[in-house]
DNA sequence: TGTACATCAGTGAACGCGCGTTCACTGATGTAC
DNA sequence: TGTACATCAGTGAACGCGCGTTCACTGATGTAC
């Protein structure tokens, strides 16, 4: 099929590659991003690799924005389904958010997550990339609030959803680690169910 | 000075590498400690290390250990001055854990915030260590709240905390960082502040 | 008090291994005539 | 339609390096006689 002008292979195999290192870097962190792994997953050898990247650092970077683009995404189809069927939009984000999958399927959950306590440690390039994984999720939050909410009012908001989940992950038993979304989906519902009052009103 | 009945140098040694690698784990994570630069800063060379653990993974079992001790103590010591100054114990709570200081002085901070996502890709012993730190923060939190606080009640606060001191470590701009700090402090203290109520009331 | 010896903490060279990166080469694809 | 050639994505061996770990050895400390 010689329909395309230029080269679609080898944008195919780019994006193979970035698909396998946005999910590792979810995984495992950035340490746990390692050239020769990735390439083998996405079915090539490792040699190949600097004809698709300059070095291992513009990988993480792509892989940082890879990850919010499609972490997002899978975000908003879920929590969407929900608002349709009904559900306001601050508890479908927080449902969505601390679902109960989001302990096991860590490769296709929240970047933020998975890398914040790496993101201090990273070149600037990928510092750069991570802060746009922020100020996403706290885009996210502010829209599930509405339009009357201030941007400072969704960062406890984030860091409480980011925290829980992290700390589910963390926690061995299984029965725990459901206990603290549980209470943390209950704790956040009861501070933002005063029917329609902008929440956490800023001291002004 | 003969006086000490069995050697007191090794033992010197011992706890100067963990001092080490208890603030360098805080500080560059479960990865980032690496055997020969942990004993060069203790001022030794990498081929005594194993005459002090059997290997790298027992060195971060005894620095989660360490530093779980270390920061829990520092922790207290400043809540305690507050209280003592007349402040609420969850309001000290609040302020020591989420001070400004603690952007910076890494090292010396919450192993917590600093390893909870490392926590699942550790070895058994290591995991087992980790999930000493999470049960501390929660006894940590419970104490601020009172007597009359769940268990469960304890795990948003923890996962706020948590979250927000991540967060504000890694954006870049200091100003964002400290706002950051700042609505998530007045966030908790809002919910927390319906004098002398137990928080967070779980849904039975 | 002095000499001989055992103990023990720490040294530094060496090991195997996996990493990021480079590069000469292969083999397939697509173009020129 | 067919042959010759250029382009290009991917291969695989090789590099220098730092890691965790091992081990023969050193030099100081403390005990025995």
């Amino acid at each position: 099929m010689p329909s395309s002008p230029r080269s679609t292979r080898k944008e195919a195999s780019r994006d193979r590659i970035l698909d396998v290192a946005s999910r590792t870097v979810r995984r495992a962190g950035f340490d746990g991003v390692g050239v020769a792994d990735v390439m083998k997953q996405a079915g090539l050898t490792h040699g190949g690799f600097y004809a698709h990247f300059a070095s291992r650092d513009e990988l993480l970077c792509a892989a940082a924005l890879r990850a919010g683009q499609d972490s997002r995404q899978l975000h908003i189809s879920h929590a969407d389904r929900l608002v349709a069927a009904g559900v306001p939009p601050f508890r479908a984000l927080v449902e969505t958010y601390l679902h109960e999958s989001g302990i096991d399927d860590v490769d296709c959950g929240c970047p933020v997550a998975a890398l914040v306590a790496e993101m201090p440690r990273q070149s600037d390039a990928v510092r750069g990339q991570s802060h746009g994984l922020l100020l996403g999720m706290q885009r996210l939050v502010l829209d599930a609030l509405g339009a009357g909410a201030s941007p400072e009012s969704a960062w406890p908001i984030a860091a409480t959803l980011v925290g829980a989940l992290q700390m589910a992950r963390a926690i061995g038993d299984r029965e725990q680690a459901l206990a603290i979304l549980a209470s943390t989906k209950r704790s956040l519902l009861a501070q933002h169910t005063e029917a329609g009052t902008p929440p956490t009103r800023p001291a002004r």
